[in-house]
DNA sequence: ACCTGAACACCGTTCAAGT
DNA sequence: ACCTGAACACCGTTCAAGT
């Protein structure tokens, strides 16, 4: 309707949009802010009236991942209100795997730390507060007696990594070759989660 | 001693190596053709004569750290040839982790996919033995009854979820801040690789 | 306040021509 | 056979100028 070339409306909204969209078709490495600009219909130089540089605008984007990420792990952990300590890690992995498969490019964009600038402190305290969150909830587990014996950081750790290497394997088109359904990957993902679950606790 | 400008030697060795070292410095990312040419004192388009396109480099990379991670893998399985088929399973996942920390950008390089083309067959083919190779020694350990009850298949990608998110996050710098020894990260990985194969044992 | 236009120093890649 | 030189169509980013 507004067809102003000049004031845009929304530019910086309309780039983080258009960002996504061409990521989840191209990939990250052939993104250009020149691109972007094309398909918003301004010229070249107007995306740095809003983003300083292309890592600033890709660090936007991770920034609204993690939004999404954080609200998912939220919810999870909402589910799991009553359950125990080790049902509440369990339930932080599963907001997170969630998120992953319900929302791939943001999970890739927010894993690529080439391209993004991780240090932000919206970025990095978001983190760390679920980092610290499974941390509590596995040694809270440990503290009551619901775990087998050993150490508690490597059990922590490990579960940590099998989720992000799960998510990861699922999004790369892994699961068909490992032999698991990938019509529902996600119910797959917990399942394997679920098992490690089972396989840690006392 | 050769200062030929034309007839460089070996210039597509000179290239792969140019490469490696520049990665490692300032990433995948700002990798450009024309930087290495630079380095190797050839100009823009001899780069070409020797590889189609920045892909086609980034996948004889590729191609020479799956050679080394083969070779990781068939170095940690004689070690483990006296062993039971779950000791077998874990020393692939020895040998990947050693081959990955030792060796991260070569790591980086054949798990970025969106810079090479992993369809090749030396690449594709290689890593489809290795995967094969896990799901061979999981299944004999489970018709051998070594493991808990469970699922073969998801204790399987479990277990190939769970060493790959070690090696990432090890690399990543990440240990640190979930309170494990960065001092020396081989030993820390194998360490959680042996909880995992403790906890899904019979 | 927000955007344009032109410029600068880069890219990947091609191709005719040189040795 | 292997490399150069020049060219083409791109980049990210800056900045003076326009509205």
């Amino acid at each position: 309707m507004t067809k102003d070339r000049y004031h845009h409306g929304d530019l910086r909204r309309a780039l983080l949009d258009a960002a996504l969209h061409y990521i989840e078709a191209n990939g990250l490495a052939a993104l250009s802010m020149r691109e972007l600009a094309r398909q918003a219909g301004v010229s070249p130089a107007a995306p740095f009236r809003h983003f300083e540089s292309r890592t600033a605008l890709l660090t936007a984007l991770a920034e609204e991942a993690m939004d999404g990420l954080v609200q998912s792990v939220d919810a999870a952990l909402r589910e799991a209100a009553q359950a125990g300590p080790l049902m509440q890690f369990r339930a932080v992995g599963v907001g997170f795997l969630r998120w992953a498969l319900a929302h791939p490019t943001h999970f890739l964009v927010i894993s690529s730390r080439a391209y993004i600038d991780f240090e932000k402190p919206t970025l990095r305290e978001r983190n760390d507060r679920i980092r610290a969150a499974m941390e509590g909830y596995m040694r809270a587990a440990a503290e009551a007696g619901l775990l087998r014996a050993g150490d508690v950081g490597r059990t922590l750790v490990g579960g940590r990594a099998l989720v992000y290497g799960i998510a990861r394997m699922a999004l790369d088109g892994q699961f068909p070759s490992w032999g698991l359904d990938a019509h529902n990957p996600l119910d797959e993902a917990t399942a394997i989660l679920d098992q490690y679950i089972a396989a840690i606790a006392a």
